[in-house]
DNA sequence: GATGAATGAGAGTTCATTCAT
DNA sequence: GATGAATGAACTCTCATTCAT
């Protein structure tokens, strides 16, 4: 643990069996539709601004989803897949330390976390779980429980190498992922004023790195710890 | 730290400046809103709901309230204020050890946090805050910001006692609050399916206490908890 | 029946218990909407139209009827109410033989077939029928059903006079009924071109009411008629 | 007229100018735009539905026809044409006295009119009559037309063997026509609830076949219908 | 102060029709 | 000739807001 060494989190395969022809129409009535759901949440869109936005009639969006609610499912799935997982699955991480390397990771997931795209994302699913029974399973397959695989697959990864050491690396993860909101994307989803500058972040990342070994670290880790 | 006793948290003071009369149709309109704006959030409630579960005219709601923004805002402040802020103040704790504390704390907090209604807040907050400045301002005054202040000044209050150590407790508790959130709260808020037994809410909420223990305990403190 | 004598079928009470007040826009609503149903059909209707032609705005609509649907049901119900079966039960017929009797009944009841209202009635009725259940029954109680019971008493009337004999007058008066679509009602409702003048009237009516008495008259009905 | 005979109604020509070639769709778009038509009437019916139940695509419809009124003009056509003339031209009766071969004439005819083809298509047609000018035209001469000389030939018929006397066998006919909507037919048409049973049909339709000897029958067969 | 009828803009959705493939 | 994606006008219906009573 202490050579410095490029590490790469595990990747998850990615479907890419889209047909290609046709789907140009697909593509832009999802990307109008994003950007309008997300600006302005389920209720708050309508079906003419996103016709107008995705620079197509509104009957077009009925030939392609059968309602709004459709077009809302469909466009949930596609955010959660493209952005969050693979967001966090691509990393590449330098570190020294096993504090170190999860402050790196926890300072990832709080700069996308605190992006305008995923911050959206997080509102309207937390909005709309309730109104859209699928989207949970949606969010689950494609995001959260995605993410949080890496995640665990992460921490068994330190498992291996000794410096971590617990019975229910699950949640362990949960917990990880649980600290990363602490302060900044905490407040930010509240829209309460923070300092998301760079040094903010790598503070408080850094924090939590520390307090991961702290709550999880074998004690070699955590002497190790003690005297960096 | 080893004695049982009977510990209250510090309580704010509670404003009740409200003039007392013609305030009741307020109240019953506040009532109503409320209800449907936590079922249906700020776009898919309609004045006209409001004023049927209110039982009052639709006038009645644009004379006390310029416009269903104006009544939203004061939905939240009302919320916020009387609903999340007291149900944390008002708690009395038996606890022995310090980690066994904050894993009490952390079971009364997930519990609320578990409540539809506080649910269906959070989720309205985190979704219309970008739409409604006065409302992070609002909330954090009432709710959040008194939130959190109770948990520093309990922290505090173990400072003194020796059994934390920590230079930031307002950090500390808002990493706490983060901790909180871990597996149980942070599903339910997705709508995955989560088992929220009391037996599993003190599982999870003995593990928060461990590890706030463990992250921000002094060598004496963590000592007396391994070997407990 | 050789004496002339003023004869008035019996009338049937007409029920007036409209409250008087906040019915004015009822009643303005019902009167554009009868015009656009009558002119277009029920598909062919749309609610802007209707609110144009009752000058009220589109909402005002759907303040007093729920929707269309029940909008189509009471203009159905108020134009069987109050066009066709006033328009028989009013009259007064001057007749000297019960053939004549019977021919200025066809006279009339034809010519009322006739009038643009009533087509038209007749026209949606019969186009809408399978869609709209309930319209049976009301068109069977205020329209149709009154009708029939109309033709009946007069004929009921006609054979306590001994001129008419029939063990089923209901059945005579259907028979009747049937009989005043001969040529021109027929050929109107199929927008075929015919002769409606008032002699061409009278000239079908005046067979109608021989083959009347040659179906159910007595024989010294008959006999009398012959000479005639 | 007191021996059986098999006696057939005059047929009339059937045109068979159609081109056999690549009318395969223009028939198989017919076929679905009656099924639709007649179930939904004109305004109702929706393009994509007679595309989708004619198993072609909505661009096909508009290669065969103009637009959706030339679309329904044709079905009209066709169905005044193929459906209704044939009908009554092509029935045999068995009768013995004049009185029965009309009561065997009003029963076919009360059956067809009774069927929920031809009941659909006078539901569409008086319905829509005002709408299309030429459709009047159409049902003459393909329909309605045909069927009035079809029962004029038929008077002729009767009056040549001595049975019938009259001196405008169209308007006798015309008011066969008219008895045959009695009761049954006269009230299924605004879906008053009927006994159509073949039984209750046959009734019908004696009392019509004597109705209609008692208005036209010369001395000799009245007679003869008094005695049977 | 309370009412609820009236408003008209705008919501989601469907439709007849066109046209590039 | 057959297709079906694209169109935009028009549809039914809802909404926040107003105002005479």
């Amino acid at each position: 643990m202490n050579k410095k060494e490029e590490i790469s989190l595990p990747t998850t395969e990615e479907r890419q069996e889209e047909s290609v022809s046709c789907n140009a129409k697909r593509r832009q009535i999802l990307d109008g539709a994003e950007a309008i759901f997300l600006e302005s949440g389920y209720e708050g869109a309508s079906m003419s601004q996103i016709a107008c936005r995705a620079r197509v009639s509104k009957g077009t969006l009925y030939n392609h989803f059968e309602n709004k609610a459709a077009l809302f499912g469909a466009v949930i799935e596609d955010l959660s897949r493209s952005k969050l997982a693979p967001a966090i699955c691509q990393s590449h991480l330098t570190a020294i330390t096993c504090a170190e390397a999860f402050a790196q990771l926890a300072e990832r997931f709080i700069s996308i976390l605190l992006q305008p795209g995923p911050l959206r994302l997080y509102r309207i699913i937390v909005s709309e779980a309730p109104h859209f029974p699928d989207l949970a399973d949606t969010f689950w397959r494609h995001g959260f429980g995605r993410t949080l695989s890496t995640m665990t697959q992460w921490i068994e990864f330190w498992i291996e190498r000794g410096a971590i050491r617990t019975d229910d690396p699950v949640f362990a993860a949960e917990q990880f992922m649980a600290l990363c909101q602490t302060r900044l994307v905490q407040r930010k989803r509240f829209e309460l004023p923070i300092d998301s500058s760079e040094e903010q972040i790598r503070f408080v990342a850094g924090r939590i790195g520390k307090a991961f070994v702290a709550i999880y670290g074998t004690e070699a880790e955590q002497a190790a710890a003690r005297q960096a």
